[in-house]
RNA sequence: GCCGACAUAGCUCAGUUGGCCAGAGCGGCUGUUUUGUAAACAGCGGGUCGUGGGUUCGAAUCCCUCUGUCGGCUCCA
């Protein structure tokens, strides 16, 4: 397996010179950056100088690549002393690369922490050279610590699929470079099936089905960045939050409400007006004072705490509230809902003793499973820790530090054992966290829920309770998102469930639809939507003048859980046979009185379940 | 914010090298039909071609500005 990873890893990085290679061969005066693998394949960093490249160039690049890749020339290492591989990128005209090696001859190592050492032809673990790798393909020399496969003929399968601009060295103000990214698999199948996941994704992009869905809508009046959720998009929200709240509650929560301005002086005494301010929204007061849209809750949340003093009798204090956070994102980095300048978060805050740490972070580890066992989502979790080599970049003594982190490490163990990840250097300033991802129906990955331990705030605030010696004793606080923000929560739901909401989020639960528009099956329609309206169901009745057949593919398309047909039949005998959405059903569809059904959907919802029970 | 691509009806899209009143399907509205599990039929509306400016006898089409969207980069409490 591990021989796998290596091979692909080796297929990869070779392409990366391949394409570099045929780019050469199309565009001579060609410069090159840097072109290391990444997931799922590799890229390679260009500059033609006035020239760009288009997508309508892939064709003719991957023709010159199949060329390369025809020939089957052999990769052949060699090494050269640094002032000499200097020479050599002098007269390739390449000074992206002479950078490279002049920053490499400077420092003796790879100072250059932000570019990969294998980029430079050096070994891996740091050690000190005065020689720098080079790999040879025909007539086409690369910089490269390799490993490369033996000759251009086994690179497996490959498509180029996007250029994009990125900065030199990745630094914003250096000059951009044009990014030409590819895929590469070691077979067809393999790459066809990774096409086949894009392809899914594509048709499950939550913007797509967000608008024919009509679950939320951005406005260029409005401004970008800041969706307007319709009442559909809004049931589903409501269904969310009332999950979470409803299990905090059980855990002692309390809500509370703040308003979503403050002065600045907050944040000036939080800390975050001088790291954040520019990406804050901020306003003047006729009167010249500044103020500024909220961007978290928590230092809002300390002044309910700190209002008046607090025994140790009283702890932990559990603050909940789900409500929006402003902040001003450059335009650049906003997509749809994953990243919106209004983010709505199921904000917590729990108020404790350092001893009452490990059970807090439980009950909250509780309800984050909770929440995604419900979705169907699998869990895998990270203790972000901070970087030791760096103190620094940190606040708060190291013994802190330490403890908190053993604290978390130790009830990650007992809670899951050693199945999990360790971030060095992901930690928060203020403190050490536990990260949560989830795995969508397609694989995919996304970073969701978190725990996160802060001594920072509480010392800023000077949060105290009153301890049983009639001391101040400092508390600390943990912060806690479930969902994490709504927006980008909803978005991950959206694409995991392609839209077909489980029976307690569909913000249509049941359609009703008659079979002709008599007074009588009229009546009849709306005296069952009553009575499921009566459960809590959100029912629609359909009773347009269309064919029995446009309404039932109506309700398919706007993936109705369930669809029932109303007819002289139903009148009659009470009964009905409802049509299941596709993938609620694991059995044939069955007859029932229509009351029985009502309840069992409303069942279904109450305790909400994934799975259809009709 | 930066690089690149894009913006035509509510939605999905056509609109030849600039040239008559800018088109289609779906949706909408009206009428006919009274329908039994994925599309009944007919008719009618609907667009200052994202915005503002320019070139031209003439601009959806060419140039510039702004706004917005998408793919990346940078950033992300």
């Amino acid at each position: 397996m591990a021989q796998k990873q290596d091979d692909l890893y080796a297929m990869r990085h070779s392409l990366a010179h391949i394409t570099a290679d045929a780019v050469q061969r199309l565009w001579p005066e060609a410069k090159f950056g840097v072109g290391p693998v990444v997931e799922h394949g590799f890229y390679y960093d260009i500059d033609l100088g006035d020239e760009k490249v288009s997508e309508d160039d892939f064709k003719r690049i991957e023709k010159e690549m199949r060329k390369i890749i025809g020939a089957d020339s052999a990769f052949e290492q060699s090494d050269k002393p640094v002032d000499e591989a200097i020479t050599w990128a002098r007269e390739a005209k390449q000074p992206y690369k002479e950078e490279l090696l002049n920053d490499l001859k400077r420092a003796g190592t790879t100072s250059a922490k932000d570019i990969d050492a294998a980029e430079l032809g050096l070994p891996s673990d740091g050690s000190k050279v005065d020689t720098v790798g080079f790999y040879t393909n025909d007539s086409f020399t690369d910089l490269c610590r390799g490993p490369h496969v033996v000759s251009t003929g086994k690179t497996g399968a490959f498509k180029l699929m996007r250029v994009a601009g990125a900065y030199w060295r990745g630094k914003e103000g250096n000059p951009q470079m044009q990014r030409l990214h590819g895929i590469a698999f070691a077979t067809k199948e393999e790459l066809d099936a990774h096409l086949h996941m894009l392809e899914e994704a594509k048709r499950r992009d939550h913007r797509k089905l967000g608008q024919e869905m009509d679950l939320f809508v951005f406005s260029d009046l409005v401004g970008p960045g800041l969706p307007l959720w319709t009442p559909r998009g809004t049931t589903i929200r409501t269904e969310l939050d009332k999950f979470v709240q409803e299990m905090r509650t059980e855990y002692g929560y309390q809500a509370v409400t703040i308003p979503h301005i403050t002065k600045k002086d907050l944040y000036e005494k939080s800390g975050h007006w001088n790291k954040f301010k520019d990406e804050l929204f901020r306003m003047t007061t006729r009167d010249g004072h500044e103020f500024a849209m909220k961007p978290m809750n928590c230092p809002h949340h300390t002044q309910i705490y700190d209002s008046r003093p607090r025994s140790y009798r009283e702890l932990p204090i559990r603050y909940r509230e789900t409500t929006m956070v402003y902040r001003d994102e450059q335009t650049g980095e906003l997509g749809g809902l994953t990243r919106v300048r209004s983010i709505t978060q199921d904000d917590a805050h729990v108020f404790c003793r350092y001893s009452q740490v490990k059970e807090e972070s439980l009950k909250i580890w509780d309800i984050i499973e909770r929440f995604y066992g419900a979705q169907n989502m699998e869990l895998s979790v990270r203790l972000s820790m901070r970087d030791p080599e760096n103190p620094d970049g940190y606040l708060g003594s190291s013994e802190a530090w330490e403890s908190t982190q053993a604290q978390l490490a130790e009830l990650i163990n007992e809670k899951i054992g050693d199945d999990y990840e360790r971030g060095i250097g992901e930690a928060a300033f203020y403190g050490p966290k536990i990260d949560f991802k989830a795995k969508d129906a397609i694989g995919r990955e996304h970073q969701v829920a978190t725990i996160q331990l802060d001594f920072n705030q509480p010392e800023g605030f000077d949060l105290n309770c009153i301890n049983e010696n009639g001391e101040k004793e400092r508390i600390v606080m943990i912060h806690c998102a479930v969902a994490g923000s709504l927006e980008r929560f909803m978005s991950i739901l959206i694409e995991h469930t392609a839209g077909k909401f489980p029976v307690w989020l569909a913000p249509e639960q049941i359609r009703l639809i008659t079979v002709n528009q008599t007074e009588e099956l009229i009546a009849f329609a709306d005296t069952v939507a009553a009575q499921a309206g009566e459960l809590g169901l959100r029912v629609v009745v359909d009773n347009s003048n269309e064919s029995v057949g446009k309404k039932i593919r109506e309700s398919e398309k706007a993936k109705v859980p369930y669809t029932i047909v109303i007819g002289e039949k139903e009148v009659e005998t009470g009964e009905t046979t409802p049509r299941v959405r596709g993938d609620l059903t694991v059995q044939e569809p069955s007859t029932l009185k229509i009351d029985n059904f009502l309840k069992t959907v409303h069942n279904e919802a109450k305790t909400r379940s994934s799975h259809t029970t009709i």
